[in-house]
DNA sequence: ATGATTTCCTGTAGGC
DNA sequence: TGCCTACAGGAAATCA
């Protein structure tokens, strides 16, 4: 399940291979996974890609003209950048040829939470689902997500996994996070001192920085453009670790479901706060 | 406005 | 051993 490092190990590996190239064709396998703007494609011919952005786990490429390409990888999404005559996988829904380019960017994604759109300039500036997007994780003050938090009665976990509050975070790195602040996912976020909120903020950041250089955490599906898996994995220490011993205590770590998701945390380390 | 719940989708882990 | 069910979850929609 692509997050931030794996978004960000993403958009680096695009940076550095379709910078400056020229599309030639943005080949639409599938209609309905183009989330807007699928009459577009064909006008998106000769435009040089000039800027690959992310912002939460959203990827935008700026284009030379009046275009722009978003991609989310969703749950199970692959970008792959790899030979034009190489087998066509299974659930591949977008490809996009450059000139003069024997590669070809393919973006799979076989449960199809993920998706991509093509947007004018103006389009862009009205799609919420960038514009109301918090700040990323790895840009945020800890004033500001301290305010954040501040009056909210949810739980922790659930306000960390909302989007508009702060941009980036998944399942993931909230258990690894909550988890090295020793920080219980249950516990009210306005709970939190501003001391403990930095303290979250802190290990939050620590540990995107981590897995970004390890190239992402590959649980399930996730791959890097050229196919190699990330490494970061290896280092989770709670995250599906239920019946583990807890690296800090050797409690076994225990797994709920909140809001629909797994949830893994050390009931000894990390200490509900109470009302 | 906030918080909780449901929906989308398919590969596969795990149980019998 | 092999089949089948249940589970995995990001984000938008829906409901209280």
């Amino acid at each position: 399940m692509p997050e931030l490092p794996e978004v960000e190990t993403v958009r680096l590996s695009l940076e550095r291979l379709i910078l400056g190239l020229p599309i030639k064709r943005y080949e639409v396998m599938r209609d309905d996974f183009v989330q807007h703007g699928l009459a577009h494609a064909r006008a998106l011919n000769g435009a040089v890609i000039e800027k690959v952005a992310r912002r939460g786990k959203f990827i935008a490429l700026f284009t030379s003209i009046d275009m722009i390409l978003v991609h989310h990888l969703g749950m199970s999404g692959r970008m792959l950048f790899v030979d034009r005559s190489a087998t066509l996988e299974p659930h591949t829904h977008i490809r996009i040829r450059f000139e003069n380019q024997p590669l070809e960017l393919r973006q799979r994604d076989p449960r199809r939470f993920g998706f991509c759109a093509i947007f004018t300039a103006a389009e862009f500036d009205r799609y919420t689902a960038w514009s109301q997007l918090g700040p990323d994780a790895l840009e945020i003050s800890s004033k500001r997500f301290h305010l954040a938090l501040e009056g909210r009665s949810a739980p922790l976990k659930s306000l960390l996994l909302n989007q508009r509050i702060v941009a980036g975070l998944g399942n993931i790195y909230v258990d690894e996070g909550l988890f090295r602040a020793r920080l219980h996912p249950l516990s009210p976020a306005g709970m939190l001192s501003y001391d403990e909120s930095k303290r979250l903020l802190r290990h939050l950041k620590q540990v995107l920085r981590e897995s970004i250089a390890a190239g992402g955490s590959t649980t399930n599906d996730f791959q890097r453009l050229d196919g190699r898996l990330g490494e970061f994995q290896h280092a989770h220490r709670v995250y599906q670790k239920h019946g583990q011993p807890c690296p800090r205590c050797r409690t076994s770590i225990a797994k709920i479901v909140l809001g629909g998701r797994g949830t893994h945390y050390c009931p000894e380390c990390q200490e509900l706060h109470e009302e």
